[in-house]
RNA sequence: GGCGCUAUCGUCUAGGGGUUAGGACGGAAGAUUCUCAAUCUUCAAACACGGGUUCGAUUCCCGUUAGCGCUACCA
């Protein structure tokens, strides 16, 4: 391939169902390359194997490498010089080049039938240790072999393999090499008249003009077929580079049983896109030095390179992933992470008003006053949390108080057990009922934290001792974020028309008085 | 089975013939705070094994072992 044509790199999914994240580590790393290159972005759809492959997944797939923040500039949806984008749509082309194939010689007409082939397979395992196709049809004379086609026999179409080691060089393994001997003349179309994959690909990368097939290294056995291919047809053979594989943290493969593995699952966890996209980075490649872990899209395009992606497999660690959404949401303009926030609590409130395969936030829905409530309970919570998921159940306190639950909670024995606290509750009790603020719902946080210096001038005790109890009273645990943040959500709270009524500072202090009498 | 790929802290990795083998996640400890979390500081933690080559190998070569992939008229 020229040293100098332009890049021109191709993501090429299956249409299954929402990409996982190996596939779209692939995408993310051709597209870094083509950015990077000033080069070009191919999207082609493999949907050759008809059984799997679904229209409405394409959209899927598409909309999961948007969300992600990839686009392309060739594709089913964009077009393009080099189209169609489908490999269902080209399958004339397909058969086309493998007839030229087979008059130039280069291919052949294969009768055998799956027993005979099986039975071959076994007695060259036996013999040889491989099981590979014994070339028993590529002595038939073509002639005589066309014959047979068009006398309605059923057919497969086979490459002839040549017999010299097959070699080419990946970006980043370095020079392969792969003895003719264990390579079998590969079928190239099936007897149904289907192409193979092995043989699709390298016509459509070919005609496509990828200058660099970067995908993952499942394909690098595949690898001198395609080569082998290349060659027959006359065309230039690529660069290639095969991506290690994603494993689980059992050193496994990474699939469903991981849990969560496709785009969609870490949308809707609220991973935010550029966390993904930063960790995946990270996963195979790091930069000159080794020492930095924060990259935007931008620095990526500018700091990747294909060289120093590393041949090894990486296994995939959620808490790395969520440590660095954690930055980026403390990152985030809070407007944005307050919009993503409300669809997680309009789940949990009011489930039926979200949808579930979107994650914009159902805000026509809610008043002003509602929204920017959740918004200054984003803000409270959200630098705390690893996916935006946890903040409904990290404000349940807020949203759902339970005295009962806060009176036997294990968790408050210890501090509700203490010498002090029946003191320091009697007092702060009566000091809520008393206060003006507090009985109109609208007690500051300059009061509160008056009333609480009061209950400590009152009853000598400090510290833990004094917050753990007053804090049990509010929110039903000793632990949790700071008064002067809290006491206005709560009041604010209670005066919102919401499905459940959010209890205010004195209506806790009241419910949990009731709860502990009994 | 055959062929191929891979092998640095638990994990992601930097490095590379002579280094105190660096960073990050996670872990531990401390600081801070009423508490949890967050934050900051510190610490522990690795060159799979065996042979070569070499004055010297974690680094280069060869094996072993292990993991993964491919071995289809799957993609």
């Amino acid at each position: 391939m020229a040293l100098n044509s332009p890049v021109r790199v191709r993501f090429a999914p299956s249409p299954t169902g929402h990409l996982h994240v190996g596939n779209v580590r692939t995408a993310l790393f051709n597209w870094l390359f083509a950015r990077q290159n000033g080069g070009t972005m191919v999207l082609r759809i493999e949907d050759t194997d008809l059984e799997r492959s679904e229209a409405r997944f394409e959209g899927m797939l598409m909309a999961d490498l948007k969300w992600l923040g990839l686009d392309w500039d060739e594709g089913p949806d964009t077009g393009g010089e080099y189209g169609p984008y489908r490999q269902s749509d080209r399958l004339e082309i397909y058969r086309e080049h493998a007839e030229r194939l087979l008059s130039e010689g280069k291919a052949y007409l294969c009768f055998c039938s799956e027993e005979e082939l099986q039975k071959e397979r076994e007695s060259a395992a036996a013999e040889k240790g491989q099981a590979i196709y014994s070339g028993k049809c590529r002595r038939l004379d073509p002639e005589e072999a066309k014959k047979r086609r068009s006398n309605g026999e059923t057919c497969a179409v086979r490459l002839k393999i040549p017999e010299r080691p097959i070699r080419f060089h990946d970006i980043v393994r370095g020079d392969v090499e792969f003895s003719n001997e264990v390579v079998s003349d590969p079928v190239i179309v099936r007897s149904s008249g289907m192409p193979v994959y092995n043989y699709v690909v390298v016509i459509d990368d070919a005609l496509m003009k990828i200058t660099h097939v970067i995908r993952g290294d499942d394909h690098l056995s595949n690898t001198p077929k395609q080569v082998a291919l290349y060659e027959a047809l006359g065309w230039p053979v690529p660069e290639f580079a095969h991506l290690s594989t994603i494993l689980g943290a059992d050193r496994e493969r990474l699939s469903k049983r991981h849990g969560a593995t496709s785009i969609a699952n870490f949308r809707e966890m609220g991973v935010l896109p550029e966390a993904l996209m930063n960790y995946l980075a990270l996963l195979g490649w790091a930069p000159t030095g080794g020492t930095r872990e924060i990259f935007s899209a931008q620095e990526l395009i500018k700091e990747f390179s294909l060289k120093r992606v590393t041949p090894s497999p990486a296994v995939f660690d959620m808490e790395k992933l969520y440590w660095l959404n954690r930055h980026y949401i403390k990152e985030a303009s809070p407007e944005r992470i307050e919009k993503l926030a409300l669809w997680y609590f309009s789940r949990e409130i009011a489930p039926d008003l979200v949808k579930p395969d979107e994650t914009s936030a159902p805000d026509y829905f809610w008043p002003p006053t509602i929204i920017n409530w959740f918004g200054s309970i984003t803000r409270l919570l959200s630098p705390y949390v690893d996916r935006l998921e946890q903040l409904p159940d990290r404000a349940k306190p807020i949203l759902d108080y339970d005295a009962k639950a806060a009176i036997h909670s294990p968790d408050n024995a210890e501090a509700l057990a203490w010498p002090h606290t029946d003191a320091v509750l009697a007092r702060f009790t009566v000091k809520i009922l008393e206060d003006e603020q507090a009985r109109e719902g609208k007690l500051t946080p300059e009061q509160f934290n008056k009333i609480v210096s009061e209950v400590k001038a009152e009853t000598g005790v400090k510290g833990k001792e004094l917050f753990h109890p007053i804090r049990i009273v509010i929110m039903g645990s000793h632990s949790g974020p700071a008064f002067d943040k809290l006491v206005p959500i709560l009041e604010e709270g209670s005066h919102l028309d919401m499905p459940t009524h959010v209890l205010n500072v004195r209506e806790r202090v009241e419910a949990f008085g009731k709860a502990r009498a009994k």
